[in-house]
DNA sequence: CTGAAAGCGCTTACAG
DNA sequence: CTGAAAGCGCTTACAG
């Protein structure tokens, strides 16, 4: 192996017998270059496969970029936001050598104009990149038109829009998701059996995410499941004991419940109804939240999906870098890994 | 938030009186400074919470590190030891930038001394830092004991060695991969069963490992399976019809047999025997590779343990680069995730 | 023991 | 349209 040099551009200058800022204007595109001395640093450029160093790059250019993020507020360091957050100051502290700013801000997933009121403080700061959390979507999707027209990069993370433009999303397939869950009860279930299907969730939540996990899991009874079952779907925003009355209301025993999805990290709601039983059902559910891993290791959930909110913020931190500091092209789809937790892997989950 | 700019040496240099140089003289502990122009100045350094720029650092100094690799030689694209070595090049890729360089040496599993061989090449070659995969025991750690005199930082990857001392290692916690193989074989099977394990490996290969796997199986039936159960451990190094033939030596029938974990990726092989049967077995073992693959998606196997072999490998490469360039302490223990892998989220599950 | 100077590869005004 | 020069923050001989 030789140790071939990087090739400099004091390189491609000598041999097109120009000054290096000549061949720094073409490769920045900054015109005021004639166009044959254009093209014959062009076509040296291309013969030596010519790398920039983005270390000198970045340490001579003292410009700063700006990047701004719009997500909800986590109501408490248990809450699912917190992590996609940790994710985000986990890469914002590594890109901080390449002389990134990065402002945050953050709505009220109560009340949607908040999310309106905080774009148009972001936009304020004027930032070169942009990451949202498009949690409610007629609000996001004005802001998103918004820099659409203004031609401000952004990228959606946790879930995207049909109608807006990112540069790319982070987020995981909600159908497979809801499909993988279906699985997994019908693997614990080899007989027939009564199912629960539980949207736990107030009307301003992300609708449109725990649609799609249902569909998936209906998708999965209609294609795969072998034997009968029955599958009643729930839907409430309250406590354990009011979804105990609404069993009672519909008379189901809880006794006879075999199998139990929730379509959100509620999970540890529906869990608590049926954890004193003498046989408790098959119990799948959303994200590591503090109290579906107590319930995970003790047994009364068997299984948590999760969807890395960590790496989901880590990684839109690092796509937005690529485009618009790199300025590679960047995959438009970026579906996160559907990950199953249990009591026996939890301990080496990490956010990595 | 105020923008407050890095500060540099300059700014040091100034406060403490003195000149850049000698600032950067007790950056680098490399002495020829009064104690307490010293003293003074690593008290301005605690003060303003000096960082270096490492990308300025990197810049000037032209000095390029060399990190080198002793791993498996991976037979075909499709085998296991492809995969480290995919992670790893992707870690080179990013940091060449910063002027280090990978040599990289493989050994023959099936022949213990070209361990031995390769090792003696690769210090040749004398690297700053070294990445080893010690699957040949004996022979990794006579040479993890010549590093250990010579003051060479390495790293285990895949597994560690107990009398070794590596800057740390990166590996599955392999008794709790079998204690969740075991789990996910249990949950499928409500009443008793005869449930086969199989060690389907060469002597040569890992041992330790895959024993660490049987124990932890073991482990969970014996203290958490509801049911009782058989178990019934089969030996064997060749295909799925001498397994079928010894499973008739062994008095049982083929469709008497209700799970099976294969504690390495050789899977496949025991997938094989049952595919064809009116009721397949629940079957769990372990890796990605191609055969395993279709079976999965076929169903033919239920759940495959992954051990993201790609993130291990770029995780070593970076951990190496930690310690020896930043010089950060780094964790000594790191527990890669234990992934559960099924036809419905493979899609998704990507070296990332 | 200490400082001044050149250089890493690139960017950015500025002068022509 | 083009080139020469200064500078980004740090490292590395070299001279005293």
């Amino acid at each position: 192996m030789t140790l071939k040099r990087n090739i400099r551009i004091k390189d491609i200058a000598k041999k097109a017998g120009v000054s290096i800022g000549t061949v720094d204007r073409v490769l920045h595109k900054r015109g005021e270059v004639s166009e044959d001395t254009k093209k014959r640093i062009i076509q040296i450029i291309e013969e030596l496969d010519y790398r920039p160093n983005i270390l000198a790059s970045t340490l001579a250019s003292k410009k700063s970029i700006v990047f701004a993020t719009l997500t909800p507020k986590a109501s408490t360091m248990e809450s699912y936001w917190a992590k996609p957050q940790q994710g985000i100051e986990k890469a914002i502290a590594q890109l901080r050598q390449y002389g990134i700013k990065i402002t945050q801000f953050f709505f009220d997933m109560e009340n949607p104009g908040s999310l309106t009121n905080e774009a148009t403080r972001l936009l304020e700061s004027s930032p070169d990149g942009i990451l949202i959390a498009p949690w409610v979507q007629d609000e996001a999707l004005l802001f998103a038109q918004k820099l659409d027209e203004k031609n401000i990069p952004y990228l959606f993370i946790d879930s995207t829009l049909n109608d807006a433009h990112p540069i790319s999303f982070v987020a995981q397939n909600s159908l497979q998701s809801g499909y993988l869950a279906a699985k997994l009860i019908d693997y614990g279930i080899p007989g027939d059996g009564l199912i629960l299907l539980f949207h736990l969730a107030k009307k301003t939540d992300s609708a449109n995410h725990l649609s799609q996990r249902e569909d998936g899991f209906l998708k999965y009874y209609n294609l795969k499941a072998q034997n009968d079952h029955r599958i009643v779907k729930i839907e409430s925003s309250g406590s354990s004991e009011e979804i105990k009355e609404r069993l009672v209301d519909l008379g189901i025993e809880l006794c006879d419940v075999d199998g139990i999805f929730v379509t959100n990290s509620k999970v540890h709601v529906a869990a608590e109804c049926f954890k004193d039983l003498c046989k408790t059902p098959k119990i799948v559910g959303y994200d590591l939240i503090t109290k579906n891993i107590e319930l995970l290791k003790s047994g009364k959930i068997d299984f948590l999906i999760c969807q890395r909110p960590e790496a989901q913020g880590y990684a839109a931190i690092h796509l937005l870098f690529d485009y618009v500091i790199r300025k590679e092209q960047v995959k438009p789809e970026n579906y996160i890994s559907i990950d199953i937790i249990t009591a026996e892997n939890i301990d080496y989950y990490s956010s990595f």
